[in-house]
DNA sequence: AATTTGGTGTAATGCGGATTACATTGCAAG
DNA sequence: CTTGCAATGTAATCCGCATTACACCAAATT
């Protein structure tokens, strides 16, 4: 129904082609962007979808016809930013790096964006949506951890591959651990008062911790 | 302005004893009731404070006397909840059980707390709700995280102090490291997908897994 | 220049609910 | 019995928004 992001004519994409955007393209990248903002600001029901238009620009009318509604609207902007967020991660994942330097890397880029601000701030929407919005926490799953976490299994197991670590017939489940034990500590506290920030040396502390614990805890097994 | 609760005469609160409960009590304990349920079936925006009413009987007047406004019974409400749930971990710690099982049994205890559906779904209200009411969360900090992280680290110092494991200076930050393995695994999927259930055997994994890592890795440590 | 296609601004329309006002009722003490 | 005080039920009062309707513009294609 909400297509009209779609609707150019063959001719007029064909002759534009990818690089030149159309108004609607503008329009959309620009309400995407305010969207965001009053979102992560004032949370879902809070956010009006006045003040979007006031902060985008355009109106009302457009908004509508290039989402649908108001979950529609945020949907979209969710997905723009999970892709944002991880294209980082998937370069880092695709190396051979030996696995402790791996770990630390992959933990540090995780664990980074994880406690920016922004990032937190989205978390405790999508948890606080989950139970109206199956759909919306869905998607975040698909987007973020899930991504993450496959991306993780493939690394380990390339990694197992080459003789570092010890083979396993569930790499996704050991690499959730990992994950676990990286963003827990970080993120229970930063959840529940904005007061506590988590700052870079936290960050490398949990994850310098996390690394040691795993491999600490492979090399035990088997 | 809402002290209706202590409003009963000298006379009166002589005659009948603290065991009987007033009329305004017995309203008290229903609207607390009412209002658990209607909160956490419908989270805290949607729940509408004439639902309440209509389930606890009384009247919305009475309602707004007690309590004052929306946020405040449900303040009232997480108070009471949060006292219930950790009642039976107080009895808990105060043992000298050997470190093995009694962090089994205080991982057990407060993991099958936190699996249970209305804990959830508490906690995802409290994590929505943090930003724009942050003394709800300061109150559910208190009441909960920070009680048995105390807790649990004057256990861990008891066991130190009888020698069972090395000394150390932060046994509130190795506490919060043992309770965040045994959280992470279990709240991180149930708080994003409403159809994941972790069931006993799940929890039961979660602690085992818990407690062997954190007494390895102790013993590990000079 | 004309036409089409989508964009703009503004002003309804509706709904749902928090919060309060009011008139009434029951209980308990003098 | 009656006087007073708190509880009740109901019905306003107010607001704030999502969502839609309408009447008018801009640009690009023909």
């Amino acid at each position: 129904m909400s297509d009209a992001k779609n609707q150019n004519t063959t001719v007029e994409a064909a002759t534009r082609g990818a690089d030149a955007q159309s108004r609607a393209e503008i329009r959309r990248a620009a309400f995407l962007e305010a969207a965001q903002e009053v979102f992560l600001e004032q949370g879902f029901e809070a956010a009006s979808m006045s003040e979007i238009v006031r902060r985008a620009g355009g109106s009302l009318t457009t908004l509508y016809a290039q989402f649908g509604d108001k979950e529609g609207i945020f949907l979209a902007m969710l997905e723009t930013r999970m892709k944002e967020v991880t294209a980082a991660l998937d370069v880092e994942l695709q190396t051979h790096t030996p696995v402790e330097e791996g770990l630390r890397r992959i933990g540090e880029q995780f664990a980074g964006k994880l406690v920016q601000p922004n990032s937190l701030e989205l978390y405790r929407l999508i948890v606080g949506l989950a139970k109206k919005f199956p759909d919306l926490a869905q998607t975040f799953m698909k987007l973020g951890p899930n991504k993450v976490r496959e991306g993780l299994a493939a690394y380990l197991q390339d990694r197992a591959d080459a003789g570092e670590i010890p083979q396993s017939d569930d790499f996704e489940q050991l690499g959730s651990l990992f994950l676990d034990m990286v963003r827990s500590p970080l993120q229970s506290r930063a959840l529940l008062s904005q007061a506590v920030r988590p700052c870079a040396e936290d960050v490398r502390v949990s994850v310098e911790r996390a690394v040691s614990i795993f491999l600490y805890g492979l090399a035990g097994k088997r």
